[in-house]
DNA sequence: TACAAACATAATTAAATGATTATATATTAA
DNA sequence: TTAATATATAATCATTTAATTATGTTTGTA
């Protein structure tokens, strides 16, 4: 897959109002699914398949901690996609009564 | 719409190989329908139909010129669209033949 | 061990999308 | 005015996609 095809692959997920939105929020600190279903107020399995979108195309990463899976960004080598989330509108106030506990 | 929804059906459009090879092209230089479907080896109406997409998004404008309508950028006030598009690999020897003439 | 919580996966459905085919409109040239 | 060229639009079709519903898997806890 030539250069191009790769990076308009990468827009088509962010070309989704709910993904894009994911993006920003982990871009403020990382998130488990819960908090994702809470804030973005949908279906987990909704979530879980945007994440599974998200992380089979390498745009973040999980890591598991006890029961919970906390997904972060993996954009440390796709400038592209940092200076696009650098251009979503603020959504800290959506996540700051996360910061210390889960679900 | 919000911002962020509007953002996100920006990346939509750009999230199609075709189309985003079409903005790269017009980075270039502006190019009439004929031209592209030349350079990309598509049919016409497939070609209008991607255009009338990035037209009603507000990304391309078009001039008539006699017979043939060209199609330029307009995305100054779009900075992240400017940005998305600077990372696009070059396409500069897809169009470097159709400097002087039409089809 | 059994149950509950967090998450993933699979199957299904409705809607959106890209491409094609056919046709219409507008401009230029004979 | 007729024909040809450039482009747009409409209709159709196949594919993709987002969301839902149902079920499976893993981890923690009683």
């Amino acid at each position: 897959m030539d250069a191009t095809q790769e990076m308009s692959e990468v827009y088509k997920l962010l070309g989704d109002k709910t993904r894009l939105t994911i993006l920003a929020l982990l871009r403020v600190q990382e998130l488990c699914v819960c908090h994702l279903v809470d804030i973005l107020d949908m279906s987990q399995p909704n979530i879980s398949q945007h994440m599974r979108k998200l992380k089979s195309a390498g745009l973040v990463k999980e890591t598991r901690k006890g029961q919970w899976i906390y997904y972060s960004l993996n954009i440390q080598d796709k400038p592209y996609v940092r200076l696009a989330l650098e251009h979503v509108p603020s959504v800290k106030e959506k996540i700051e009564k996360y910061n210390s506990h889960c679900c």
